[in-house]
DNA sequence: CTTGTTTGCCAACGCTTGTTGACCACCACC
DNA sequence: GGTGGTGGTCAACAAGCGTTGGCAAACAAG
């Protein structure tokens, strides 16, 4: 023990080590998903050696589910100009993936592992679906309705910022949103067909 | 040689273990990604020895070669309504990825590995873009609105299919086309904004 | 200075992977 | 009935993986 016993945990000399794994961890896993972004390789960005991440995070399962902590993040959507949601939600989640990597880290490792999409339908399910609620009374449309904008999202991200096909990786930012605004628009506040 | 010369190829009797291993390849790569399928487990599922698939496919990476082979398969859009064209492709693309599994394979993959993202960029440039340029005669403006159409199209599959979030998942078929039918038929008829 | 804890490296483990080469059984043909 | 290619199995390889335990240095406390 360190002699002293805070509430909150005591800042420990090893600090800049575990966030020098998690961040080489986060660019990794972003890169390379799950399988191929090795426990070797992690540390080898991070400058140490590999038997420190599993002091640290107990193995590499703990090391990924350390990494892929995503808070959506949304303004307060009833504050918003319902004729506006379609922008604002647009341009929010285009912020969302540019600022940091750990979007992209859960799509690719959604992909192909279980616990990687367990986790992304829980963030859809617990932090979509609730923003969605707030316009569909009714909740079993808002499940459909945030489903659909979703799939338009998710979809543009992909595109755009995992699978890089040019066009898509070429368009600027207003464009983006000049396009997709009105699709997201329509999947939350238009009538059923 | 096997005596005769024929000028295609003459039936072999492997020719049923190749398509047996072909079969297993696809499910497993559909179901696991590139690095999880591993050739043993394909060996297995095919009820022969893991040397085989090296004898007749070369190497892991052939095997996955032969096995992405996409054909979109548009039918003749220049005999549509042009009003009626995200019907069509919507009703088309579902068809596409509910018929088989290929190209659950090929987004997986191509999210994790870049020999497969690279083999969807194609299928992208080579086949959705030149279909594309049939309703739109600007090469570059054809591009971006396939892309936009690709976006929403492979948004939908990935959380319908892949993701399996659960609203989009068990939206029928017809609900499916109705939301996201006027989206690309926006993306390819409207005006740019 | 001594003692105990923390931080780190090193070497190795057991396992799985893709891949290879030796070896046997079959079938066709002369 | 040999003979030569073809279809298939088996055992092994080297490499890489996640993970573990021991040990040395750095530090903190008394």
């Amino acid at each position: 023990m360190t002699g002293e016993m805070t509430g909150s945990e005591a800042p420990r000399r090893s600090d800049t080590t575990r966030a020098a794994i998690l961040d080489a961890a986060k660019e990794r896993f972003a890169a390379d998903g799950y399988e191929r972004a090795t426990v070797r390789a992690i540390a080898r960005d991070a400058g140490i050696d590999p038997s420190m991440v599993m002091r640290y995070y107990g193995s590499k399962e703990g090391l990924f589910a350390a990494v892929i902590d995503v808070e959506l993040d949304f303004p307060d959507l009833s504050e918003i100009d319902p004729d506006r949601l379609g922008v604002v939600l647009v341009t929010h989640f285009l912020e969302l993936w540019e600022r940091d990597t750990v979007l992209r880290t859960l799509l690719r490792v959604g992909v192909t592992n279980e616990s990687g999409s367990d986790r992304l339908r829980q963030v859809f399910g617990t932090q979509l679906v609730p923003a969605a609620r707030a316009f569909v009374p009714d909740p079993a449309d808002a499940e459909r309705r945030a489903a659909l904008v979703a799939s338009q999202v998710l979809g543009m991200a992909l595109v755009r910022y995992v699978l890089k096909f040019g066009p898509a990786a070429d368009m600027s930012r207003d464009d983006v949103v000049a396009w997709l605004a009105p699709t997201v628009q329509r999947y939350i506040t238009a009538e059923a067909p």
